[in-house]
DNA sequence: GTGGTCTAGACCACT
DNA sequence: GTGGTCTAGACCACC
């Protein structure tokens, strides 16, 4: 499914959320789609299952995903996202990061290029 | 000078870090010039000085600023930065984080803002 | 593991950054093999685990080390390292000493031998 | 004389140390040679006197120079020199050095020639 | 169990 | 007075 670095200062449980967020981003995993079991997944990644329990918990936090007692955990539909909020954070941070890269040197054509990438990386518009 | 929340999850060296870097990248502090001393800043955030000092010594490490034993901490000129690998990363997290906006709804204006916003907050001369 | 000086003039977690460097360049300490945790080393050399901590941190920081949350301290492999900017220095350092060296009296002989015990405490894959 | 960097994490009056030795490793400075009177380097440098002093101290600990009351400070001749301990610890601490450089891809043409240019850097013989 | 953060307070080195 | 180091001891986050 995908993969993880041990070595990165980055939480696994946080890295398995941002990976899960891609494919969700990317199209890739569709609403209400089923996610691999925590067993079948903690086996796949051999990492302990209350990490990847972790992470899908984190991630039915931030609407993301949601789950159902014994059947398992599923794609939200984009409409049940908290969005709002989130997307202020968001732009803010965006905002921040992109304010220090200028200042290390980033041009405007890098800029553009960024943006551009980041459109391709996701499904749809809105 | 500013404040910091003690009840986040981030660590208050961090958000120290974070705030200064925001002060240099904006021009409010210029190279060369002084910061408040360890326990000067430690005393108006009520915090404690090795606080403050982890986050003057990770500054450092990371290239803002320079600190003179028995004078004090500096901004660091814009050229003794390492900048290149850093950029790097940072174009790449950018990179996720407007996917992951413009999937919770950031439309292409709502981009064009962000980017012009970003622009000014730097000082911005290359 | 090793011994320390606690009167020295060189800080203690400097000292340490030195011995473990060392033991790494010779091989002693291969990738991805586990340092003895902080607290371990703490009690073994009687010394306060922040200073431990402070030692792994600045290892981390210059790229001999990584860490994971609950895991513990691992060695980098060579390839993660930053090396470039690292090595300008040490070679302009290295000559000022050898400079001085001759100056107190050191032989080209001398210098050969120098050269070759370098040599055999490095593990020496390129 | 020569430049002071006050950026440098190194202390100024270590700095005035190296620069000083240098001068007479490369015998720009030649054996009962006057040095500029600590008033004077204090103020040609624009440093605080008590520096100066300082680094006049140490060059006469490790026996580079000797001072006469009311006089001076003076470089001192070659056979007055410790050299045999410090020798050693310099032999050591530039394996060390090679070791760690090599570590991080130093090549044997790269240390030919450091060997070569520190060789020219010094005045004569032994 | 592991590393990471923070405080309180002492002492040293540099200018 | 400045930064730098170290200790003692507490509490949190991660696995």
């Amino acid at each position: 499914m995908f993969q993880l670095d041990v070595r990165s200062r980055k939480p696994i449980y946080e890295q398995l959320v941002d990976k899960i967020k891609e494919l969700i981003i990317s199209g890739i995993l569709t609403p209400d789609e089923q996610l691999p079991s925590v067993r079948v997944l903690s086996g796949q990644l051999t990492v302990n299952p209350n990490t990847i329990q972790r992470a899908y918990r984190e991630l039915e936090a931030q609407g993301y995903l949601y789950s159902i007692k014994g059947k398992g955990n599923f794609v939200s539909a984009i409409e049940h996202m908290p969005s709002n909020d989130k997307l202020q954070e968001l732009k803010k941070e965006i905002q921040t990061l992109i304010a220090e890269a200028i200042y290390l040197g980033l041009t405007k054509e890098d800029l553009h290029l960024l943006f551009e990438r980041a459109n391709q990386k996701t499904k749809g518009e809105h």
